[in-house]
This record gives C-alpha cells, sequence and structure tokens, in this order.
RNA sequence: CGGGGAGUAGCGCAGCCUGGUAGCGCAUCUGCUUUGGGAGCAGAGGGUCGCAGGUUCGAAUCCUGUCUCCCCGACCA
C-alpha cells in the first residue's frame, strides 16, 4: 500500500476530500494504524525482532507524557530513583505466580563475553555467568529486595518510590507501542504498614491514572477492577483504566495493583510494629507505558494522520514560512520570527507555549501537510501578503476542512491570533476530550441482559463498543466457564467500573444474583 | 509458538513461473517555467534484489537454511 500517496475520500457523497493518508480507517484499521506511526515519523522497525526506534516526533510525545505524569507522582508525595537493568534469576524463584506469569517471556543473560571462533563471535564458554541475569519485565523483585533493606520500623514506612525505566517481555506477537518487547515506562512501588493504607494508595494512583489520561491525553477512560482472571501475577487485586479505541476494542492504558503481602513474604520485607510485633508491609505498583502512545493514536488519529492533544505535543504551535527563494524570504523569516518569539512568551494550561519556526528549505506544501500528519494542534503558515497585511494563515488541526471539503484556512490579524492563541490551544484540548468522551459513553451498551442479546450486539458491526452487564462475580472453575464462552465471541471481560451504579438484577452468565456490573468488549 | 502472506532505490511496487547482470511511480538533486497552496517541463543521482549456503558457465529469478515485518490464532501486565 502507498502510504506516501494522498488518497481521494468520499466525504458524506457531497464533496471529494483529499486526504493525507492512503489507508483510511474505515478501509484498513490496522493498516491505518501503522501509516500513522511511520507518515507521522513516530517511529519504525529496526531489525530486531519487536523492538523500535522512537524517533523525535514519538519520543517527543513521550516525554511530555513522562513531564506531566512525572509531576502528579511527585505531588502524590512519590520519589523517583532508579534500579539495575539485570534481575538475579533466584529472585524470580521467590515468588511462584510471578513465576508462571513471566518465565516465559524473559530475556536471560548468560555470559559476560564473546570470543572469535571460526571468524563468527560467539559467548565464551568460559565466561559464564554463576547465575543467570533475567532482564526486569518489572521489578518487584528487586525492588522489594531493596525494600527488606530499608524498612526495619513502622517509622521507616510508607516507602513511596517510582523509577522511569524500559522493561524486557518476550512477546509472541508485538505491534508498535502497543505491545513490543522492550517498552518504556514509569513503574512506582510502595509498602505500607496497613493493607488499608495501601489499597488507599493503590486507588489514589488509579487516580492519578485517570485524571492523567482524561486532562493531558485527552482520553476518556473507565476506571475500574479487573476480573479475578486478569489480575497481576502476584496480586491481591489489580485496577485498570480502560480507553475505547476508534475501532471500538478496549486498551488498557495504565494499571494499578495492591499487591497484600505477596512480595513482602517472598522478599522479606518486614518491621516491627508500635507493639514492638514483626509484621509483613502491604505493598502496591502501578505503571503506565509507552503502550500510551499507541492509545493516543487510536483514539485521536484521523484521515489525514496524528492529533496531537495540545498538552502532550512536543511542539504545539508549527509555524510554516512559505519561502519563494526571493529576496522576499528575509522579510517572511523575520516576521514568522518575530511570531514564535511572541507565542512561546504566551501561557498555556500554565506553561510557556511551545511555537517552532520550521526554516527547513523543503516546499511550503510539504512543511504544511508533514505537520498535518504528525498532527501539530496549529499550523500557521505565513506568505508575502501575510506579512504584508500583518496576518497570518491558521490551520487547526481538530477541523482540517470546511463544508466544501477544502482545506479551512483562516487569514487572522498576527496581533490578534497571539492573543488567542492560548485560547485556541485550550479549545482544540477540549474538544479533542469531547469527539472521545462522546464517543466512549454512546458506546458502552448498558441495557443488555441475556447472553443471546450479548452475542447479537457484538456481532451487530466490527466497530461495536462495549457493553456493561451485571454478573455475580463469580471465581475459579465457575469464572474460567465465563471467560472461556467470551473468548468463543472473541470477547474479555474489561474491568468492574468503580463509579458503576449498584446491580439490581440477575447475572447475565449464571442466572444467580447479580453483585455488580462488568465491561464486556473486544480488546488489544 | 502454529497457520497464511511479504522482504527488489528513502517510500510504494513490477520483474521471479519460463535463470543471461535491474525497472516503474512518488520522493531527492540540477535547470527553466510557475507562484495563496500537496505545481509543470527537461535532465540527473541513488539498489552487493533481507542475510547465508547450494545448483549453474551464469541466480533478484531455482533449492535449503535463517532473520525481520504484516494478518489470523494461541499466549499476554
Amino acid at each position: 500500500m502507498a502510504y506516501g500517496a494522498p488518497s481521494f475520500q468520499e466525504d458524506q457523497g457531497l464533496s471529494q476530500v483529499k486526504h493525507a493518508l492512503s489507508v483510511t480507517r474505515e478501509q484498513d484499521f490496522a493498516a491505518w494504524y501503522q501509516a500513522v506511526i511511520s507518515e507521522a515519523d513516530m517511529a519504525e522497525e529496526s531489525g530486531v525482532r519487536g523492538c523500535m526506534v522512537i524517533r523525535p516526533w514519538g519520543y517527543g510525545i513521550w516525554e511530555r507524557i513522562q513531564k506531566l505524569l512525572d509531576d502528579r507522582i511527585k505531588a502524590t508525595g512519590h520519589e523517583n530513583c532508579y534500579f539495575p537493568l539485570f534481575i538475579p534469576l533466584s529472585y524470580f524463584e521467590k515468588e511462584a505466580e510471578h513465576v508462571d506469569g513471566f518465565a516465559k517471556e524473559m530475556a536471560v543473560v548468560t555470559h559476560h563475553r564473546l570470543v572469535q571462533k571460526d571468524g563468527k563471535l560467539v559467548p565464551d564458554p568460559e565466561a559464564k555467568l554463576e547465575e543467570p541475569l533475567v532482564v526486569r519485565p518489572t521489578s518487584e523483585t528487586v525492588i522489594g529486595a531493596a525494600f527488606s533493606r530499608w524498612v526495619q520500623s513502622w517509622r521507616d514506612l510508607p516507602v513511596l518510590i517510582n523509577q522511569w525505566a524500559n522493561v524486557v517481555r518476550w512477546e509472541m506477537r508485538t505491534r508498535m507501542f502497543l505491545r513490543t518487547a522492550e517498552f518504556l515506562w514509569q513503574e512506582g512501588h510502595t509498602a505500607h504498614a496497613s493493607a488499608e493504607e495501601a489499597v488507599e494508595e493503590t486507588m489514589k494512583m488509579l487516580e492519578v491514572y485517570r485524571s492523567f489520561a482524561e486532562e493531558c491525553v485527552a482520553m476518556p477512560v473507565i476506571a475500574g477492577e479487573k476480573p479475578e482472571n486478569e489480575r497481576f501475577p502476584g496480586a491481591v487485586a489489580t485496577y485498570s483504566i480502560e480507553a475505547m479505541m476508534q475501532d471500538g476494542k478496549a486498551l488498557q492504558a495504565g494499571t494499578s495493583h495492591f499487591l497484600g503481602t505477596t512480595f513482602s513474604s517472598a522478599q522479606n520485607i518486614k518491621f516491627q510494629n508500635a507493639e514492638g510485633q514483626q509484621e509483613l508491609a502491604q505493598t502496591t505498583s502501578w505503571g503506565m507505558s509507552t503502550r500510551m502512545i499507541g492509545g493516543l493514536i487510536m483514539v485521536h488519529g484521523d484521515d489525514d494522520g496524528l492529533r496531537v492533544p495540545p498538552r502532550i505535543a512536543p511542539y504545539q504551535i508549527v509555524v510554516v514560512p512559505m519561502l519563494r527563494d526571493t529576496e522576499e524570504d528575509a522579510a517572511i523569516l523575520a516576521y514568522c520570527g518575530e511570531l514564535v518569539t511572541e507565542l512561546n512568551k504566551q501561557d498555556v494550561f500554565r506553561e510557556p507555549v511551545r511555537a517552532l519556526l520550521d526554516r527547513r528549505a523543503a516546499k511550503a506544501a510539504n512543511k504544511r501537510w508533514s505537520w498535518v500528519k504528525k498532527g501539530a494542534p496549529l499550523v500557521i503558515e505565513v506568505g508575502g501578503r501575510d506579512v504584508a497585511g500583518g496576518n497570518v494563515s491558521v490551520i487547526r488541526r481538530d477541523r482540517l476542512y470546511r463544508e466544501d471539503g477544502k482545506l479551512d484556512s483562516q487569514i487572522v490579524a498576527k496581533d490578534a491570533f497571539v492573543a488567542q492563541a492560548a485560547a485556541m490551544l485550550e479549545e482544540i484540548q477540549q474538544a479533542l476530550f469531547a469527539d472521545a468522551h462522546a464517543r466512549l459513553h454512546g458506546g458502552i451498551d448498558r441495557s443488555i441482559t441475556s447472553l443471546d442479546a450479548l452475542k447479537a450486539y457484538f456481532a451487530a458491526s466490527k466497530k461495536q463498543g462495549w457493553a456493561l452487564v451485571q454478573w455475580a462475580k463469580p471465581t475459579g472453575a465457575q469464572l474460567d466457564k465465563v471467560v472461556e464462552w467470551l473468548k468463543g465471541e472473541k470477547l474479555t471481560l474489561r474491568n468492574v467500573p468503580v463509579d458503576a451504579e449498584v446491580a439490581d438484577g440477575v447475572c447475565i452468565f449464571t442466572g444467580g444474583k447479580a453483585v455488580e456490573r462488568v465491561l464486556v468488549g473486544r480488546s488489544y
């Protein structure tokens, strides 16, 4: 498929709109997703299975996510630190459930030296490690070992830390940003004196994720508790935020776990309480990863590429001078430079505006479309006539086209634009959220009370959203049966929304008395 | 990890069946023309055909192995 070539699409049968991507969401959602990533220069293949090169635009978005989320993590009393990439195998062996969950997908380091053999480099048999090291798939075990050293008395608690790191999970099937063998994330780990306090922490961070996703990424989510079968290996309870992609599938965009004493007993995290008794600490962990960027693409992207919400856009306003290789160019550049300086003096979302002057020698039209595909919220074009009239031409990425299908470029007085820029960015942030919010909440059916109806609902359309159904919260073998049936329909249990209405009917799966409501949907 | 598909210039592809030393479109570079919108004409540069073996006088093409990507499945915080 020619991702680079523009495509023509019928727009409601009235007019022809020329789009920047050659594949539309409607035609092939999976191919469209990949086209956005490559056309927006976000990431590319690396030659290593499941690992990607994150290019400046993709990484810039990650840096924005890091900054805004890091601020919130610190504001809730956590401190950053760093633990090693390598974890002794023996640490993992200490916790059976954790082993079951991760053993199948771990990268293992067994040697520390290479030697030449028949002209090829091979691991030196003489340099075999006494104890193999695994590349961390998550850090509960090493951090637990540190906690056991740090925690002696109830006065040492709580311990509230976080680290930004890369982790490796040898996934069978990978997809850029959504599931890669190596990915970047933040993992928070805490230890508390009481279960109540640890649960409170778990819920607090779930709420941090929810508000971050909604306020910063403009990604509406449903926060809730994962059913037993979806729990993190070793967790007593797992919570998630679930976002709805434009194809109706669910994406887990962040998780928070109450780990109880699973890891404190395995790693011996004990403290002497106020009564002088030895007690196991209660721990939590919570994480959000580069998968969020995959979610961003599938929530906000359109047939012209990515649309980045202003709060997490590396550049919020890109100024494109229309240079013609004439003497006029210098004046245009000077005018644009002045504009960018003025814009950068403005504040929006309590930060300075991030405006960029695109001085590349490329043709103005190509530069414009490259920023459209990258999803910069505002693209400002400035030509000779704008300079003469003291104007700028403004393109809003959230509404690119006019009714007639033409690009909507508004000519505005420069000073007026500078004065409005912050408000426009806030409006775009809001518009993207409102769109996605309507899609999410309009996409959840709350009226389904039978398995036949559930089946029919998801059979109706590939783009179907989710169903919120009442259930008896079965466990063990009974839950397995439910999961098995859902699997036959390609469905999964997402979570039990924390703010759902109480159950008042019968369980859709067992016919027994329902105790809560659970979200059902297809997922990534 | 199982089934299917694919890797040829920066991107998208043809050539492969029927072996004879590589081509098209877009992009790039140069020149001229054009100039409020993804420009036109002319010319140019760029590829050890994923990698490694094998068959052959000769391999992008045939055979074997291997790596990577995509789709479906299994698995999966």
